[in-house]
DNA sequence: TCAAAAGTGTTCGGTGTACACCCATGC
DNA sequence: GCATGGGTGTACACCGAACACTTTTGA
C-alpha cells in the first residue's frame, strides 16, 4: 500500500518513488457551429459540483492508451471517438488536494454526425466559454484545442471532425468553428483539393429550402492521420 | 510501501492506482557536424552494459520537469541546457522488467559552443547511428528528434542550438546537421532574415586560412521560443 | 592574379487570399 | 424571373528553391 497522510512515497524494485496516476480526455467536438468540449459534474468531494474532465486511474496491465479508452466508454462509445492523441503530463505537486496525483491528457475527437447519448451528469461546453473547471483541467482544454487547431492547419485531421461524406460548406462550418474565425469556402475547397486531401464521391447534395446550387459531396481519401504540409521551409532538395 | 513481486497497484487517498514513475532527456547537439544524443552506459542490472538515456526518479515535492532538471546536472551543468520541453509520456507495462515504471520523456539542447565535461561511462552518439539502447529509449530519441526537426521550420528554436552570435555559414551546418539533409546558406539567410527571426550584429568573422569573404555575424532577437511561421494555411481575415 | 568563401540579384513555380463572376436550384 | 447558395476563374502578393553573378578576403 502506498501511504497517504505520510510524505514518503512508495519505493518499488525499481527503486523509484510511485505516484498515483490518472488519465483525462479532452473529448472536443463541433456542436451546433461550436467546439465543444464534453465535461461531467463532480458529485463528490474535492471540487464537488465543478466540471471536470472524462477520466480516470489505470488498471495494473493497461496502458494510458488503454485505460483513457476505458474510462471514455463510461461516457461516449468508445465506436463514435474518430482520433485519440496523448497531448501532456502534468505534474503539480497540488494538483490533487487528497494526494499527489500525476497526470496525463489525451485529445478525443468526436465527428459531428455523431450524437453519443450522454449520462446525466455530462454536457457538451463551448471551449470559448468554458465554466470553472476543477483542479487544473482548463490547461489540458487549452493544450488539446491548440493542437488540434495547429493539426487542422498542416494536416488532414478534419476527417476526425467530419462526417465520412461531406459538402465544402459543412466542412467551412467545421473547421471555422474548430478554429474559431471565419473560413472561406472558395479557398477551403481549393486547399484540401489541392494536397489531395479529399475527392468527390461523384454525388450532390439536396439545397436547402431557399433553393441554390447542389453541393458536390466530398470523402477523405485517407482517414488516418497524413501531414499534408511537411514543412513549409527547408525542404530537403531532391 | 508499495508491493513489489504482487501485482496489486498500491491505493492512496485518491483512490487511484499508483505507479513507479521516471523521467528521462533526450538531450540533444550538434557534434562533429552531427547531430547527437547523450547516453550514459549502464553498470547494473536490468540491460547492463547497454546505452540509456539519463534520467531518473521524482522526489516528492519536485514536478517533473524539475526532476528532469536535477537528473541532467548529474551529466551535464544545467545552464548549458538551452532548451527544455517535454514530449510524450510511455507506459508499455513490461517497460522495465522489475516493476512498472512509467516514463516521461524530456527534449533538451545544447548549443554547439558549449562542450558539457561528462563522466566517464556518459557519450554523444549520432541520432542516425545509435547503439543498441536499454528499454524502449530509442523511441524517446526518435519522438525528440522529430519534434526538434519539425519545430526548426516554423520556430525559432535554432537559438538553443547555435552560439550567441554565429555566421549563416556556421547555422547552416547546425540546420544541416539537425535536419539530415544539406540546407543552403543563401536561402537559410532569405528566411531567418524575412521572418525577423535574426538580425546582424554589426561585426564579421575573420576568414578561413585560404581566405574568402569575410562572414557577417547574426544573433537571434529573440531567445525565448516564438512561431515564426504561425499557420501556412486558413489564417484568420484581417 | 587566382582560388576560396560569402553575399546579392533574379527567376521560377507554387500557394494562400481576395474577389468577381457564373451555375443550379426553389419559389 | 429572382433570390439563394455553391462553384469556378482570375489576379495578386508572397515565399522558398535554384542558380548565376558579384564582393571580399588569403596566398
Amino acid at each position: 500500500m502506498a501511504s497517504p497522510g505520510t510524505d514518503h512515497a512508495a519505493v518499488g524494485a525499481s527503486g523509484l518513488a510511485a505516484y498515483a496516476h490518472e488519465v483525462l480526455a479532452v473529448v472536443l467536438s463541433v456542436r451546433e457551429g461550436r467546439l465543444c468540449v464534453l465535461l461531467w459534474r463532480r458529485e463528490r468531494a474535492p471540487e464537488s459540483g465543478r466540471w471536470s474532465l472524462p477520466g480516470g486511474g489505470v488498471a495494473p496491465d493497461q496502458r494510458l492508451r488503454e485505460a483513457i479508452s476505458t474510462h471514455l466508454a463510461a461516457k461516449v462509445d468508445v465506436r463514435n471517438v474518430s482520433w485519440l492523441e496523448q497531448v501532456a503530463t502534468h505534474s503539480r505537486v497540488d494538483r490533487d488536494p487528497r494526494e499527489r496525483v500525476l497526470a496525463t491528457g489525451y485529445l478525443a475527437l468526436v465527428p459531428v454526425d455523431v450524437v453519443p447519448v450522454l449520462p446525466a451528469d455530462t454536457e457538451w461546453f463551448d471551449v470559448a466559454d468554458l465554466p470553472a473547471t476543477a483542479f487544473d483541467h482548463h490547461h489540458f482544454v487549452e493544450a488539446a484545442t491548440d493542437r488540434l487547431r495547429a493539426k487542422l492547419s498542416y494536416t488532414n485531421i478534419g476527417f476526425a471532425l467530419a462526417p465520412r461524406e461531406f459538402t465544402m460548406p459543412v466542412m467551412r462550418d467545421l473547421v471555422s468553428a474548430a478554429l474559431g474565425h471565419p473560413v472561406s469556402t472558395t479557398n477551403l475547397t481549393r486547399v484540401m483539393t489541392r494536397r489531395g486531401m479529399v475527392e468527390p464521391t461523384g454525388g450532390t447534395a439536396a439545397p436547402g429550402p431557399h433553393g441554390g446550387r447542389p453541393a458536390t459531396v466530398y470523402r477523405f481519401r485517407e482517414r488516418t492521420l497524413t501531414v499534408t504540409d511537411p514543412y513549409a521551409v527547408l525542404k530537403p532538395p531532391d
